[in-house]
DNA sequence: TGAAATGTTGGGGCG
DNA sequence: ACGCCCCAACATTTC
């Protein structure tokens, strides 16, 4: 019988995935695969962070089909219409990819494979709804968020698939995963990342999560807790679907804490039709005004970002967990990614090209549409104006220091008065940088340089 | 999913 | 007892 192709690229999952779905219900033996496009793809190539999870996920998605996950590196393209010839495959199968290079590429690989007289079967498997699905009432897509969650909300989203009870898998050569070198090496940077890829460690944080939800609204926005589901890295590759998640706390309770998370669900869709509808946002802003804005290069202001090195504390900690554990706090989030362009006024890119490289949970769309949504050249942004004072933010979100002494250590022993601003204690430490940014003159600076932007 | 400036109110100290 | 001032505390507006 001849086999059939699943192709895996954002879904490393056996559950709730639509497309091995239907290749198991064929009967056919399916040939499991995955392709490490890197260096080809037209948008940008995987970041680091990103790397070391998708090594870890494969080898979890490869233990689950028992070994027999065929890698290959190089043209996806080109190497599925040569493998379809080579096993005489009936079909290929996979779930859709949403990002602007992604379809283009499928659209053209599902032509040449027809072409060639196999047979394609595409599936959403990692959004709730399509991102033409949702429209306004003018039937256009939705470029404000809560008339889209609005929308959004009135419907129940699919019920999710189970995991196939059985299945015959064919082997084929392919790469060995440790040859593909995903892993940093000199220096191993990851030391620090407490984090288990996988479809089963998915299941799992998300069992974790559900006791907890009812306090989500609250505890969400405070850094020092585990108050927010981690699931993010796993919904970007797919090792759990979102609709899964939907089901799970839509059955568990009716808490407003469960319907503040599902909007967090929401989010992501948006940003997600967002970059479906508007493939160019990745480089620019959504808002045509901001295209003549004037960044700054600042690339000594960069580097101490980057580096956790701007003398503010609650800054230099998000930057720190970032750099240390993969991932950052969303609060925190919001006050680094604020500094960098309202105080700092470095462009937007920067910061997204930053966590790009260094999130675990890198998504092309939440990530450009976040950043573009803070710097407030996004769709529904907040406006310029809206700049986040970091002292306050502190002090209001980690009124201990608790998250602040966790990942700056040079402060440990500020009293809490001051472990936000050490620089005004009496005895400011010695081992920590003074701010770099004076904050009433960088706000100043941004407001100003917004002023400029709305009389041109 | 802000912050700062400005405006308003009302209680208490004090001459 | 009264008016005046000060200034929290809260509300509104402005950026």
């Amino acid at each position: 019988m001849k086999p059939v192709i699943v192709w895996f690229r954002q879904d490393l999952r056996l559950a709730d995935n639509p497309a091995l779905h239907a290749a198991v219900q064929t009967g056919a033996p399916i040939v499991a695969l995955f392709v490490l496009d890197d260096g080809r793809a037209p948008d940008r190539d995987l970041g680091g962070a990103s790397r070391w999870w998708l090594h870890h996920s494969l080898a979890a998605l490869d233990a689950s089909l028992k070994k027999h996950l065929v890698l290959r590196r190089g043209d996806a393209a080109a190497i599925i219409t040569t493998l379809a010839g080579q096993t005489g495959a009936q079909a290929v199968m996979w779930n859709r990819c949403y990002e602007p290079s992604a379809v283009a590429r499928d659209t053209d690989l599902k032509a040449d494979l027809v072409a060639q007289g196999v047979e394609v079967q595409t599936f959403n498997g990692a959004l709730l709804h399509e991102p033409w699905e949702l429209k306004t009432g003018a039937g256009k897509p939705f470029r404000v968020f809560t008339p889209f969650w609005n929308a959004m909300r009135a419907r129940e989203a699919a019920r999710p698939l189970p995991a196939p009870r059985a299945m015959t898998l064919q082997r084929l050569d392919g790469d060995r995963l440790d040859a593909w070198n995903l892993l940093p090496t000199r220096p191993d940077w990851a030391t620090g990342f407490d984090w288990t890829p996988g479809e089963k460690s998915a299941q799992e944080a998300l069992y974790d999560f559900l006791p907890h939800i009812a306090q989500y609204r609250t505890a969400r926005d405070l850094p020092d807790r585990d108050g927010t589901s981690r699931l993010s890295p796993h919904l970007h590759w797919g090792e759990i679907s979102p609709r899964q998640v939907w089901q799970a706390v839509r059955t568990h309770d009716h808490s407003d804490g469960a319907e503040t998370f599902l909007k967090e669900l929401g989010w992501r869709e948006f940003c997600a039709q967002l970059l479906f509808h508007n493939p160019g946002m990745t480089t620019n802003p959504l808002d045509a005004r901001f295209e003549k804005f004037k960044w700054r290069t600042g690339k000594k202001d960069l580097s101490a970002w980057t580096r956790g090195q701007t003398g503010i504390p609650i800054v230099d900690a998000g930057m720190r967990q970032l750099w240390q554990t993969g991932w950052m706090h969303n609060r925190v989030r919001m006050i680094v990614a604020s500094l960098l362009i309202k105080h700092l006024g470095i462009h937007w890119r920067d910061g997204e090209a930053w966590f790009w490289d260094c999130l675990v949970d890198a998504d092309l769309a939440s990530n450009v549409a976040n950043w573009q949504w803070v710097a407030g050249c996004g769709a529904d942004a907040a406006p310029f104006f809206r700049i986040f004072n970091p002292v306050l933010q502190g002090e209001k979100f980690d009124p201990r220091g608790v998250y602040v002494r966790r990942f700056v250590p040079e402060l440990a022993a500020m009293p809490d008065k001051f472990i936000h601003m050490p620089w005004a204690a009496p005895q400011p430490p010695r081992n920590y940088p003074a701010p770099i940014v004076d904050l009433a003159e960088g706000r100043a600076r941004a407001l100003a340089a917004f002023q400029a932007l709305k009389q041109s």
